[in-house]
DNA sequence: GGTTTTTGTAACAATTTGAAGCATTCTGCG
DNA sequence: CGCAGAATGCTTCAAATTGTTACAAAAACC
């Protein structure tokens, strides 16, 4: 379903219970959740209702119950639609596009401009529009996977990423075993943004854990 | 259903056509709308492709077919949820609920009369007039598709597209394998807006996403 | 009916990316 | 110290993705 939903488009982070969700929802920009009710811990309903104290996030959930009380339960702790399992991919992003449609309508949303940015060494990293600066606002050109790696270093900055983890935030797969390409990138990524490749102060390296982003991060 | 719903404290009007429904549409202020597939004259679906063009009013679709392609049409045309008949009335009440917190905002209003202007760059557009202007005052001429694009990305501004998305919102329709006419077009709409078109900085390419918009949008 | 504009297809160019493979560095050990 | 083995760095190259041009079909306009 990550993969599916992935491929038309949309960003995915999987969790596999109410702790994971609680980090994700704080960690990442969540824009919708879909929600199972089996969970271990929590169940689906008890998180619903938790989410929806706090947040109007879009939330679908899914339910093996066909029971009628269970779809009106979960709609009437906020859920904003849900679906019976087994479901046809297909419909599941239809729903997610009429949800996304229907926020759309209400919310005059365009004015928001969080233009976030982020400062290290000489670096100013501008997240909106995907632009990497230098202290003299000269441009320096990342291709797609080269900012997205690096958004991902800079995010989990002063901690050891693996190049599963790393595989997993930028391309959304698991990756396969001897996967060298996180490697290729992070040598790119150096020529670019390191003074010295061959020495780099930013990005380092964990010798049999993966990557480190070590430079001090500062949100402008 | 008529009744049961007026129990719980709705104003219902039931017509049993397509003719009358555009009746009751232009004499009552109509806050949502229910809609069978089986109808005589025009279906279900012709209607609701019809409403959706001049307005958002909410709409639930009523089918006794259980079939997905069903569900998924109707979603895809603009409804907001549907129901498979038998349901349990409890059920429809819960939905309409859903549909009515997630507006909150307010009800069906008109689409098409906002003048609203947007700026971004140097850029302004006028969504009303579908005029671009820049700050000249020079007027740049969009072709339909161009304008309809742009307007895309400038409301879903900061966020990557994918090309099923915006074939999706410019066209309606869900795009066909390897559809490439929105490359074209976005190539067509760097030409025109983008300084250089090699180095766009307003429309960005994500690889093996879509576009996105990057410049800050701000409304007029 | 004829003209102009718009749009999509086909084809080719440019860019990005990851696999293969070798070079280099690191680690543990004798 | 030197060495083997493992992990990492990096070059080369082909595949995949995206950009763009040319042209024809379709639509809009007179």
């Amino acid at each position: 379903m990550k993969k599916f939903l992935m491929q038309h488009g949309y960003r995915m982070t999987t969790v596999s219970d109410g702790t994971e969700m609680r980090k994700a929802l704080r960690d990442w920009k969540i824009d919708l959740l879909i929600l199972d009710i089996m969970l271990p811990g929590e169940d689906g309903f008890a998180l619903c209702r938790d989410v929806r104290r706090t947040s109007k996030i879009p939330i679908i959930m899914l339910t093996a119950v066909g029971e009628d009380t269970d779809r009106i339960l979960g709609l009437e702790l906020g859920a904003d639609d849900y679906l019976t399992k087994p479901f046809n991919p297909r419909e599941l992003l239809a729903r997610i596009r009429a949800i996304f449609r229907r926020a759309e309508t209400g919310t005059s949303e365009i004015v928001e401009n969080s233009s976030e940015k982020v400062r290290f060494g000489n670096w100013v990293l501008n997240l909106g529009s995907r632009e990497l600066r230098d202290d003299d606002d000269v441009v320096v050109h990342l291709s797609t996977g080269e900012f997205s790696l690096l958004r991902a270093l800079v995010k989990h900055n002063k901690r050891p990423l693996s190049r599963d983890q790393l595989v997993d935030i930028v391309r959304g797969q698991s990756s396969i075993p001897f996967d060298r390409s996180i490697d290729i990138q992070i040598s790119r990524l150096r020529r670019k943004i390191e003074k010295d490749a061959k020495n780099p102060k930013l990005i380092k390296t964990v010798r049999g854990i993966g990557y480190q982003f070590c430079a001090d991060v500062a949100t402008v």
